[in-house]
DNA sequence: TCTATTGTCTTAGTTAACTAGAACAATCTG
DNA sequence: CAGATTGTTCTAGTTAACTAAGACAATAGA
């Protein structure tokens, strides 16, 4: 079962975040076709956002293609994203924690880290 | 000179993608302290935007003691941001690279790289 | 001093995000 | 079947983000 957390005042508008969390958890895994995700009354509970934004990110799930929703027993997981299998995966974690650890004995922030990824990824552009 | 370009649509509010420009140029060494920002003028003709929105930005990151307006000239760094030096950085992106280019001939896309560091940079916590 | 440049402020209005509370509809479970 | 659970819809309202256009104020440079 995942876990949304919503974090107020981030900027980002909350159906955006739960939509996010959805798809990072499809690309690590923790969700997988079938599984069921949490109900909206449980999101509305668990978070505090109204029934109506979360509603408003399953749609979109939904429209993604990425969900289905069926009245009286939940969403589900209906496509999964990503095209890396764990197998995959996992050593490529490994290695990029051993980076992290090397990255941080250096110096850098978590945010310091994040830019020098956006700017590996995106080819060094300006 | 720091070029900003502001994708609306994104969700994400206009005058935080600003700041987080600035911020990311700060953290890789494009900005240092001296430079001067794009007049606000400059950037409402090159992104679109309202000028009350870029001043919203620059004004945020003037509270955050990072940037200092000086009416007349100009908006300019004050402060840098992030605790790596270029010397510790050069070396910790050409192993980035490397291991991005590993994840990419594995089938990652960008978005499964992003998600996997934000799983190793928060601990692998859920 | 004069002029252009730059940051700043004001006022007014629009739009999207979000809240609130209630009700309805389909499905599952006992 | 009966009751609980779940997704869904509705109406109304609030708030923050953003737009628009103009004017003012301080500084730099000729």
């Amino acid at each position: 079962m995942v876990e949304f957390h919503v974090d107020r005042g981030s900027g980002l508008p909350a159906y955006l975040q739960l939509g996010q969390q959805v798809r990072e958890a499809l690309r690590l895994g923790w969700l997988r076709p079938g599984d069921r995700l949490p109900t909206v009354r449980d999101v509305v509970a668990t978070s505090g956002v109204n029934a109506n934004t979360v509603l408003k990110a399953y749609r979109e799930l939904e429209l993604a293609g990425l969900v289905e929703a069926r009245q009286g027993s939940g969403t589900f997981v209906k496509s999964s994203l990503g095209s890396a299998t764990p197998e995959d995966l996992d050593p490529l974690r490994a290695k990029l924690a051993a980076w992290v650890a090397e990255a941080r004995s250096a110096g850098l922030e978590d945010e310091d880290v994040y830019a020098l990824l956006r700017e590996v990824l995106s080819g060094g552009e300006r």
